[in-house]
DNA sequence: TGACAGTTCAT
DNA sequence: TGAACTGTC
């Protein structure tokens, strides 16, 4: 044991010995204190799920037992304010320094930028470091030092960087630990008494820890990866990498993969393997979303909860509790959908394909809010990743330059070919033969027939059609009566007829959109004037509440023991899953989280302390700096007036730069504190998507600094 | 080789 | 839908 003067490292989702650059550092400085704290009260409505709680009990339990063999144990703490017990904790050790590994998320930005603060003010050195990303996301810019707006043009320039991702450090061979006498670990709970039963089953398909995981990664590296192009649509979730859980709790480095993934490609290149090269590429770019995600969100901070693209505050979304229970439920007569949701709800699991499908119909033919949607996965997924589902839900609401149109429901295919008007097979037209209709096409799910071809994956979740041919299979309510008869299917009774037709959905989006242009134009031409300064801002800004039913579905028993502001999806067929405290006064808690990170945003690292490491240390020099709009290519006339009048405004700011192995980190000065974000010009269009050309009015991500004046 | 139709697939 | 790709003449 080594006394005063050792490191404290507090781990959050890094949870791994193999790659921990923060790790690596305390060990080499000395003596080490590794710490875990609990504090999920400050994630406010995003408190985590209970198959994600489930998965962390084991995470932790599993790197402290590896931490013991190394020489120290993980201390845990149960707080309401990480920060406050990160410095107790040093306090009572008589720690010299803190180490820990950058998050990206918006509560993490702020409070980990308070954690320097508050810690150097202690004369505490605090250092941190990249273990979650290939590249820092003020790494990535664009020529004109901007960061990217579509993910193509990301990951083309991380992918052609000046350099490599750091190559994965080794897991330390020894820990010399501090003196944790006077720092007794918190009893942390997980899981209450309801909830064992469910989570029992989890153990059966996964294996929580960073050594598993590191398993996990292997097996699919040698294994599965070289059909990853061929297999990755269908809807089983065996042929894909099923990292994403270890990945979000930092279980594995991603940079790991990134070099393990690479040598595998270069050795199928060499065999002149295809198949395999591409599959490489594939699972690289699913990597890369990843990286996006964390590179929005620390862009973007506002992305989990608003719209990227100013103009889809303006749609009108089908406020249906209904709608949304029967998504939930699985009832929404449309089997693949119906088969996900269920998938889902019992395992916690969804392959990615599924996920496309049950979100574009949440969003396209139920019209529900994108949010809605995007905290129920949070809720019920074992990988529920904040930045990776707000992305995720963007894409696929078309509130990202580059996401799915939304405008296209429209004739005959829904985007993704997810409806197509097909000629009816020759089974059908006998089969309809003795009708006096004259249809010759239908419309069916084309999806299904994709991911699905055979009908298994229904079948397996939905029972109740297990005994209809695989014609009629994802589009039951075009079968035949005769065959639903034999499959002993009555429509609206033992399975329900779709919950809104498809025909309808395409004439309430239309509508909808036309709606939603014209409280565009109109607020752009009141803005222009000058008259109403942000007409319907004040609407557009606040978010949709999340549903009655949820926030009000206070669980009354009173033998369960929930955490602290958790409640319960009481119409779920299967019981005891919680689902996270809804925010009462949702407007307040935003606009609270906004001005804190824009306060964060505003300045400039604190990192005091001299590096002496010679590599990874000096990335971390401008570390949640600040924006960059003192390079923001010249206000672009496409681009609405209150943007123009911003950039007007904006105050210059100035930077330093610090040569890095070839490469260059920004160091941003408080005067960089203001932020305008926008789109870059047509000439900046870089992947510019036609519906934005069609629509260059909204060509502009939305004013964060706005929002946090209008919210 | 090149024009053209059919196909596939979107981050 | 439309860009990129495939196959045919």
């Amino acid at each position: 044991m080594s006394g005063g003067g050792c490191s404290v490292v507090w781990f959050r989702r890094d949870l791994r010995v193999e790659d921990n650059p923060a790790l690596a550092a305390a060990v080499r400085a000395g003596g080490v204190v590794c710490v875990f704290i609990w504090a999920p009260e400050e994630e406010g409505p995003y408190y985590p799920g209970r198959v994600s709680r489930w998965w962390l009990k084991h995470s932790l339990a599993h790197l402290d037992c590896s931490l013991k063999s190394l020489g120290t144990s993980l201390i845990t703490k149960r707080s309401t304010d990480s920060v406050s017990s990160l410095l107790e904790v040093v306090v009572s050790t008589g720690a010299t320094q803190l180490f820990f590994n950058h998050l990206y998320d918006p509560i993490s930005l702020v409070r980990d930028h308070r954690a320097k603060e508050v810690l150097t003010a202690q004369g505490i050195a605090v250092r941190s470091f990249n273990a979650d990303l290939l590249y820092e996301p003020w790494d990535v810019n664009d020529v004109h030092d901007c960061p990217f707006t579509t993910f193509d043009a990301f990951w083309g320039r991380c992918l052609s960087m000046p350099y490599d991702p750091d190559a994965p450090l080794l897991p330390p061979k020894r820990i010399i630990s501090g003196d944790v006498s006077r720092c007794p670990s918190d009893t942390l709970v997980f899981e209450d008494e309801s909830e064992k039963g469910s989570n029992a089953l989890l153990a059966r398909a996964w294996s929580p820890g960073w050594s598993n995981a590191d398993k996990a990664l292997t097996t699919f590296i040698n294994g599965p990866l070289l059909d990853y192009s061929y297999n990755r649509r269908k809807a089983d979730g065996a042929t894909t990498s099923l990292l994403s859980p270890h990945l979000h709790f930092g279980e594995v480095s991603v940079r790991k993969a990134f070099h393990l993934a690479r040598m595998k490609q270069v050795l199928w290149a060499n065999e002149s393997n295809k198949a395999g090269e591409e599959s490489v590429n594939l699972f690289l770019k699913s990597i890369g979303l990843r990286e996006y995600s964390r590179y929005i969100s620390f862009n973007h901070p506002y992305s989990h909860e608003r719209p990227l693209l100013g103009h889809l505050k303006f749609f009108p979304w089908v406020i249906n509790q209904n709608y949304f229970k029967a998504w939930r439920q699985g009832r929404t007569g449309y089997p693949l959908v119906d088969a996900g949701m269920r998938e889902l709800w019992a395992t916690g699991w969804l392959h990615d394909r599924i996920r496309v499908v049950v979100s574009s119909f949440f969003v396209k033919v139920l019209q529900l809010p994108w949010r809605w949607g995007m905290k129920y996965f949070w809720d019920t997924l074992l990988d529920a990743d904040l930045e990776s589902d707000a992305l995720g839900w963007q894409y696929i609401s078309g509130t990202i330059p580059d996401g799915r149109e939304f405008d296209r429901i429209d004739n005959p295919q829904f985007r993704g070919n997810s409806f197509a008007l097909v000629p009816l097979s020759h089974d059908e037209r006998k089969s309809l033969k003795e009708s006096t209709s004259v249809v010759t096409t239908r419309f069916i799910w084309f999806e299904g027939y994709k991911c699905d071809p055979n009908g298994e994956y229904v079948r397996k979740w939905l029972p109740e059609l297990a005994r209809l041919p695989t014609e009629w299979i994802h589009h039951p309510w075009n079968a035949p009566e005769s065959v639903l008869q034999a499959a002993g299917i009555e429509l609206g009774s033992n399975y329900p007829l779709p919950i809104v037709g498809i025909d309808a959905a395409k004439t309430r989006l239309q509508e909808a959109l036309s709606e939603m242009w014209q409280h565009e134009a109109a607020s752009r031409a009141a803005v222009e004037n000058g008259t109403e300064e942000g007409l319907g801002d004040s609407s557009e800004s606040v978010p949709i509440a999340f549903p009655q039913d949820i926030q009000m579905e206070e669980n009354n028993e009173p033998a369960r023991n929930n955490p602290p502001g958790t409640r319960r999806y009481e119409d779920q067929m299967v019981p005891s899953i919680t689902t996270s405290l809804v925010r009462a006064e949702e407007e307040e808690t935003s606009l609270e989280l906004q001005n804190l990170t824009e306060e964060t945003r505003a300045e400039v690292p604190t990192d005091l302390i001299v590096n002496q490491e010679p590599r990874r240390d000096m990335l971390n020099q401008g570390v949640f700096q600040t924006t960059r709009n003192n390079a923001l290519p010249p206000p672009n006339a496409a681009i609405g007036m209150q943007h123009a009048v911003e950039d007007s405004t904006a105050e210059s700011s100035s930077s330093t730069r610090r040569e890095r192995d070839g490469g260059v980190v920004p160091v941003w000065s408080p005067s960089s504190s203001s932020y305008s974000e926008q789109f870059g010009s047509e000439d900046n269009s870089i992947g510019t998507s036609s519906y934005l050309q069609r629509h260059p009015q909204s060509h502009q991500i939305m004013n964060w600094r706005r929002l946090s004046q209008t919210g």
